[in-house]
DNA sequence: GCCGTTTTCGGCCCGACTGTTTTCAGTCG
């Protein structure tokens, strides 16, 4: 298996680690970080693409000296430049960077005037009371490092999914709006960009003149709090009790706007509209848009983007994958929304591993007002989750049929679509007969075990099963799961590939742990011409609501309706399915 | 190291907070 992309990327970022450590140019060291970024994000592997001889693609920010770089790694899973650098930068000095605090600059110093390589020697030292003496040092840096140390031995910080935030972030802002003096609050950062994971949480208020201190004092004050990490006149950071970490922006009202870009960013999406800014000799901030020191935008993004000749660009986009451009073409796609979605192509139902029965799993559905629901329980094969055998199916198509004489008569309004999960065995078959997939509406194909295959199997497998003119939607075609599941190899282009050469379907599984196909290989499946279906693998009338997750992904993934199967009025839905 | 509809050289986003300083460097987002 070629290497992927993500360790191409490590390479790039470790690098830029060591030359940042060495007092390089430091643009020249955000020229490996950008790449790793670029490489990170591209939804093919490089890789293999290198060493089938083929010319790579062009990637912003990927120049002919990284070209041949990522070239070597391909074909020797080594870099020389890298181990060169290794041999003057001894490996637990990189570790020292990931102190909050230490910079280059200073883990220069560290290793200069205290001979300190690695955590243990940083943790000797500042226990000895020997960092405060050294230049730019002093008691409050030594204490600060024994903490952050005492911190990251409990645990490294990590990203939490964008559900289990959203506990803690939507009754923070409530408590933010309820303050006197708050115009307006939002949470931005990559929690408004609705990334998979979100770091920390980025809080912007607006207020009148003179409330900021305030609001600021109120904030640290509230009841979840532990720790005041940062607290300035227009912005605090702190922890919450939970691990979170919570930062705090406040700005006078005109600037609302501005503020809100700068703090949704991401980053690469401000250096890019700030890069464009210079090129139209404007300078813009997180106060404003100016021309000379007169403000001309600020007080609502739109107007920021408008002094930049652009479009609103929705946050979700704000990634640095094009947008700028697009937006500066007025191509910006016209993003699927939750209202567009129709209905919900994969649920379970008590029949296997489902907590619902079929009645409430549809009444969920009416009251999401959906046209229609499919019920979809897994196939035989999946015994932990009491996969149907044929029989069993063939007793629920009737119920469901029954069912739906009952909706039809009073009027509900939503129709039940007969389905089943049906599991891909080992050599691409599917795991129930022909005839029997004949009776269903559709059916949602997936892998459920054999995880470990080879890459080249696993791909052969899945593709081996499109064949089947019965398969109508991958089921999360990588079977990642957040923080606890790596996605099986499988090669996801030709899978895109083969689903469009097919007519087959991809998945977007909204659970918040699934995510899957993720937005980067989805923006890619669009960009091949193949349709997906935002879909909740619904284990529980409750679980229907996880869809907001799912359309957040697409948009991500710049999905438009017409990409979105589920967009569909049941009977154009019904002919689409029919291969 | 990358990049170019003012450029193939000379730029590369910009401001807040902290701590260590007596006016600012380093770090962070």
């Amino acid at each position: 298996m070629a290497i992927p992309n993500v360790k191409i990327a490590e390479v790039f970022d470790e690098l830029a680690d060591l030359l940042e450590i060495e007092g390089a140019n430091p643009f020249r060291v955000r020229a490996y970080r950008n790449a790793a970024r670029a490489i990170e994000a591209f939804p093919q592997n490089l890789a293999e693409r290198a060493r089938s001889g083929a010319s790579l693609p062009r990637i912003a920010g990927i120049g002919a000296d990284l070209e041949g770089k990522i070239r070597v790694i391909a074909a020797t899973r080594r870099l020389p430049q890298l181990e060169e650098l290794g041999k003057r930068v001894p490996a637990g000095v990189r570790a020292l960077l990931k102190i909050p605090g230490l910079g280059p600059k200073r883990v220069r110093a560290l290793r200069q005037s205290r001979g300190i390589e690695s955590l243990s020697a940083l943790e000797k030292a500042a226990r000895a009371h020997e960092i405060r003496s050294i230049p730019g040092f002093g008691i409050k840096t030594e204490e600060r490092i024994l903490t952050e140390l005492a911190r990251q031995a409990g645990h490294e910080p990590k990203r939490l999914m964008l559900s289990v935030v959203e506990q803690s972030a939507a009754p923070l802002l409530a408590e933010l709006e309820a303050m006197p003096g708050v115009a307006r609050a939002e949470v931005a950062g990559s929690y408004r960009r609705r990334q998979e994971t979100v770091g920390d949480v980025d809080l912007l208020v607006a207020c009148g003149p003179g409330k900021a201190g305030d609001i600021i004092e109120r904030f640290t004050r509230l009841e979840e709090v532990a720790e005041v990490v940062t607290k300035g006149g227009k912005r605090s950071t702190v922890l919450l009790y939970s691990g979170l970490q919570v930062d705090l922006r406040i700005v006078p009202e005109p600037s609302y706007g501005a503020a809100l870009v700068y703090f949704t960013g991401s980053k690469a999406h401000n250096i890019a509209i700030r890069s464009l800014a210079l090129r139209l000799g404007l300078k813009i901030n997180e106060y404003g848009v100016y021309r000379g020191t007169r403000r001309i935008a600020g007080r609502t993004e739109q107007e920021v983007y408008a002094a930049l000749g652009l479009p609103f660009i929705p946050p979700e986009l704000r990634e640095d994958r094009g947008e700028v451009e697009a937006a500066l073409r007025d191509e910006l796609p016209s993003l699927v929304t939750l209202a567009d979605i129709r209905g919900d192509l994969h649920a379970h139902t008590l029949a296997t591993d489902g907590k619902g029965t079929i009645g409430e799993m549809a009444e969920a559905a009416r009251e999401l007002g959906y046209e229609y629901l499919a019920i979809t329980d897994h196939s035989r094969h999946l015994t932990v989750a009491r996969g149907q055998t044929p029989d069993r199916l063939r007793q629920q198509l009737k119920m469901i049929d029954r069912f739906n004489a009952r909706l039809a008569k009073t009027g509900a309004g939503i129709t039940l679509l007969k389905g089943a999960e049906v599991d891909i065995l080992e050599d691409g078959r599917l795991d129930f007969p022909d005839s029997l997939l004949a009776s269903l509406d559709f059916t949602v194909c997936s892998v459920h075990f054999k995880f470990e295959l080879p890459g080249a199997r696993q791909t052969e497998r899945v593709l081996r099963a499109m064949d089947n003119r019965h398969f109508n939607i991958l089921g999360h075609a990588t079977g990642r799961l957040i923080d606890r599941r790596p996605p099986y190899a499988i090669d996801v282009a030709r899978i895109t590939q083969g689903a469009r050469e097919r007519g087959c379907i991809l998945e977007l599984n909204s659970q918040p742990d699934r995510l899957d196909l993720n937005d980067i290989y989805a923006k890619a499946a669009k960009e091949a011409g193949v349709r997906l279906a935002i879909s909740t693998d619904s284990h529980s009338p409750g679980h229907l609501r996880n869809m907001r997750f799912g359309v957040a992904q697409a948009r991500r993934a710049w999905l438009e309706p017409r990409d979105v199967i589920n967009t569909l009025p049941l009977e154009d839905l019904r002919k689409l399915l029919k291969r």
